[in-house]
This record gives structure tokens, sequence and C-alpha cells, in this order.
DNA sequence: GGCTATATGAACTCAGCGTGAACGAATTCA
DNA sequence: TGAATTCGTTCACGCTGAGTTCATATAGCC
């Protein structure tokens, strides 16, 4: 599931975003202004950023604008009350992908949110299929035609990120920054032996597999 | 620059539109409902849709909806009068990527086109295709009429790099430097063979081919 | 024909990967 | 609380195939 960080320095309007975003089964992580906002960036792997522009320390604007031209690409969406065509101007240049005006109707947020993560082909939904295996983000389960498994946390996220792509090659420095985090130190076998014990559990279907791109990575995808 | 493709059945609101989106140099192509806007697809490549709802013959969702069964991935902007929580659900669930309730502001209009135009090239970087030939960056796959290749690194790269200008002669010197790194110590002849590889797999394309320039390099085009 | 550049089959090699086992950490259970 | 189980990680050893080289055949050019 994404990973959704809020910035804004009104605890309360945070708050009632992540019960919204948190109902739908987003992960939510909170920074209460920009400067809290990089550094959050840095341990974590962030799919979106839901930024409030006035805040002290650093305001949305500046936040977005070091985002990108530090080469975050995920999408933004800022929120904030001021509503002027020079605001807006302003926000979308800086690299944001929409933008709403305060008061936030929450049930139209959570569908821009949804339309955004879908452009940037990041799954938002808690149910992925792909040839015969179903994932269940919210049980930690994987439903194959014969079994019904309940997977350590490790080896679902793992899975749930190689199908929330199938075909995409991932590295294992990009599996191990989503999974394990930014600044994890663990080796890079590790992520062999979750994929092996994953195959394991896979061996027997047909139209399943994870396949190894020597030198790059892994990926999912259906069988020929 | 970009092709816009207004849909909407009252001319006067596509003109004023036209007039606002050619300001800034797009180019504008229009349809009066959803029927027109399919046929317009099928002859242009377009890069955003502006789609009204209320349409005769064929309305906005049905049309957002067959374009993504079809498999049209660009960026679709919906303009509406309705703007109840349920319409934008179904306008966001059906492939929309935006959604403006009229009176629409042009102003505010054009930086959201231009903030999909940016999100869609950033996400749409991964396929280039050449004499029925495909190639996938993120699978590292190519696709022919015929078969699915999943190419190892220094194939893909390869042939990548040639299909990256077609017909331009790369000289062995030229490839390995980007493949290999400047300071590589790797025979000249590495490099045929790995062409002849690649050539095996497209031995039965009628379009495609890899030409080899005595005494200077190889090249790839599209077949006389 | 003679020279040079390229094609091609085959052999080699070593980085990258699979895998079993082992051990500590975390979690569950009694 | 301690015991039992499950989970996450590391390590070491062996295998494999992508990448390279080499030797020979073939093709292009004057």
């Amino acid at each position: 599931m994404a990973r959704i960080l809020l910035v804004d320095d009104n605890v309360k309007i945070r708050k009632l975003m992540e019960i919204y975003l948190k109902r739908d089964a987003f992960e939510v992580l909170q920074a209460e202004d920009g400067t809290e906002a990089l550094s959050v960036l840095k341990k974590h792997n962030i799919n979106l950023i839901v930024a409030d522009i006035m805040m002290p320390e650093m305001d949305g604007y500046e936040l977005t604008e070091q985002l990108r031209d530090a080469g975050f690409t995920m999408p933004i969406l800022m929120v904030t009350a001021k509503e002027t065509y020079a605001d807006k101007k302003k926000g979308f240049e800086m690299g944001a992908d929409d933008y709403m005006t305060k008061p936030v109707d929450m049930d139209e947020m959570l569908l821009r949110i949804k339309a955004l993560l879908r452009r940037a082909k990041i799954s938002s939904e808690n149910r992925l299929v792909l040839g015969g295996v179903e994932l269940d983000y919210e049980a930690l389960e994987i439903r194959t035609p014969k079994q019904v498994y309940l997977l350590p946390k490790k080896e679902f996220y793992l899975l749930f990120k190689l199908l929330s792509h199938p075909k995409k090659i991932f590295t294992r420095q990009e599996l191990m920054d989503d999974i394990w985090g930014f600044d994890s130190e663990v080796d890079e076998r590790t992520v062999d032996v979750h994929i092996k014990r994953l195959r394991d559990k896979f061996s027997d279907l047909e139209e399943f597999e994870i396949v190894t791109v020597r030198g790059l990575g892994y990926k999912a995808e259906r069988k020929a």
C-alpha cells in the first residue's frame, strides 16, 4: 500500500486527514513543516506528499522546489487556504501535481490522491492479483488456487512490491529502500533469501513466477 | 508542443478553451461528443484530453472508460457542471486524472493541464518502438511480433543505444564507451558477438535489422 | 587475388546467484 | 516468567550463465 506524508503545522488537520487515509488503508507519516518533512523523506520511501503551504520554518513552495531539485518525483498535492490564481500558479510551477483549497473535502482529497497514485503507477488498491496469486494487504495473506498462506511481514511486503509493478525489474537496492528503509544496512543477499522462501511457496503454480534478471534484480510476472 | 483534444458539445466553450490553449502554444483538436472523439483519436496522436461529461451520443464517463479499456493512457481532465461527490467519484473511477467544475477558470485549467502533462512525461519514458520491435526498459524485454525475449543486460543496453538514434552509425568505440564505460578494456570484437546474438533474435523479422557499415560500425534501421 | 574487416561457433571464467544451515531476535504460547 | 516457536539475517559453498576471448570462416573492397 502507498505511504503518504502529511505536512501541515496544524495537528488537528493532520489528525483528520490521517483518519480518512488510514480508513482507506494508506500508511501515513507526518511532519509539521518542510524541514521536518525533508528529514522524514531521508529515512522513508514516500509515495505521495500532501503539503500545506503556510508553515513555519519551510513553507510548501520551498519544500516542493527543494524536493524536485533533489530529484524526488513522487506526486505532491498542495493544500492551502490561499486561493488566488497567483498562489496556484506558484504551487504548480514549483512542481506540485494537484492543488486543493481549504476547507478540504476529505472525500475529494481521497479521490485525487488515488488518481495521482494511479498515474504515478503506484497501486492504491489493497488487493492485488496476478497469475492466480491474490494478495490481501490487510490480512497479510496470499491466496493461491491450492492454498492460503499467512506470510511473514518482510516476505509479504517484498511480494507486494514486486506485484505492484508486474514485469518491472526491481534492483535489490530499490526493494531494500522500500521495505527495509533507506538507511538500513542489511546485506543484499538477505533479499535473495526472502525471494527463495517466496518461490518455495509458489513452486507448484502454473501461471506465476518471480524471475531473476542477472546483474539487475527480480521481477514478478505471469509464466509464459 | 502537446496536442490536446477538447470534447464538449458546446461550441462556445470549446472556442474559449481553444483561445487560451493556443495562446500557450498547444495544438488543439475538437470533437463534440464521445463518438466523434474516438474517431479523432484513431487518426491523431493525442497527448491529453479535456472532456465534458454531459454530451449527446457518448458522455464523458463512457468515453473515459472506453479509452482506458482500449489501452489509451493519456491524461484526461474532466470538466462539468455537476459537482456532487458521486459525480466526481464516478469520473475518477472511470480513469480520469483531474476534475474541474464549471464555470471553469481558464487560467487554472492551463495550470492543471501543464501539471498533468509534466507528470505523464515522467512516467511514459519506459518504451521505445521501431519497425515492429518494442523495447521495454523497465522489464528489459523486447517484443517482436512473434516472440518476447528477456534480454541479458549488455545486449539490452546495446540494442537500446542503437534504437535511441535509428539510422545513426555508432562506432564500436562509441558503443563501448557508453555501455562498458570509458575506461573499459574489452576487445572491440566483443561488440560483434553481442550484435550477432541480437541479430539471431531478429532473424525472422521483416521490418527491422542491424546493419554493418564496414570500417565504421553498426546502425539500426527499418528494412528496405 | 590479396588484404582487411566482420561473422560465427565454441570454449572459458568468474561475478552473481541459489541454497542449506545456523544463530540471534522477536513473538507467541503455556 | 520462561519455553517454544517463528522470523530475519548472515554466512559459506557450489553452481550457472552472461560476458568475454579466441580461432576459424566468410564477406567486402581495391
